[in-house]
DNA sequence: ATCGGTGCAAACCATTTGCACGTTA
DNA sequence: TAACGTGCAAATGGTTTGCACCGAT
């Protein structure tokens, strides 16, 4: 389970500055516990920084991303993606089809290792997702 | 196991027209095994159609989506949309990062009917999605 | 004869990029 | 002080929409 300073501190590593609007905005993907968009990200930042612009918060989720800190989320919805930032323990998200809202599900289904033994031969599995779709118990009437 | 014209027939229930442009569409997400981009099935019909607009082909696939015929893949990066018409057997996808291709996975890994019991206090589950990512053959080196 | 479907062009909207300046290491 | 990071504005690119005409039922 990282920290913001371990998370700050791994972009160090990596050759990355440290700076307000960077820290800001892992502070606020650390402290939502649910996946934001980058809209949704900018405008909390604002809270504190007025002045951060929309791109700097793009170069910034693109940058851990990369870092392979924050996983990016957007399949089966032809909305903006979402950002989450990667504490350390590995899972999934429910996804309410109607507000958009989003909640952890406790454990992976999948058995990966199986699944990369299985296809070794023809591709090198780096990565999955999966996501349940459907209606949260505010929005199903 | 749908064929072209059994697609086109639940198009048909539903109220839906029959035109030559919507015929070659569902005719070229048949041919395909795999999920192509909406401007991959522009290209296509218009080997046969070359009149036929963009607007046109997105509006078909849209159509085909809200009927549940078709699936929409959004690759975990921020490329474009694929679509995959459903002829009857559930399954998900391997999608290689570098050239965008796919392949089938023979089977679903996850136990839906577990996972809707699961939460069924505090969510519907209508849908999910399942993709792995990763290199194929040829674009590893 | 209707009303859905289509083509065209313009609009939209999330995301990206070029550039000049400010800031961190 | 040398890159890196940022803000601004403009560009990009996939997707959607308004509108007038065409064609299927």
């Amino acid at each position: 389970m990282l920290s913001v300073d371990e998370v700050l501190e791994q972009l160090k590593e990596r050759g990355y500055r440290r700076t307000p609007q960077r820290e800001c905005i892992v502070g606020i993907l650390w402290e939502s516990g649910v996946p934001l968009s980058a809209r949704e990200v900018h405008e909390r930042v604002r809270a504190t920084f007025p002045h951060v612009s929309l791109d700097t918060v793009y170069r910034n989720l693109e940058l851990l991303r990369e870092a392979g800190l924050v996983s990016q989320i957007n399949l089966q919805s032809r909305e903006s993606a979402r950002f989450e930032l990667l504490k350390g323990e590995h899972h999934h998200h429910l996804v309410c089809l109607e507000c958009g809202e989003s909640v952890c599900l406790p454990a992976c289904p999948v058995d990966l290792h199986e699944l990369e033994r299985r296809h070794a031969g023809e591709f090198t599995v780096i990565n999955h997702a999966f996501e349940l779709y459907g209606y949260c118990k505010s929005c199903r009437s």
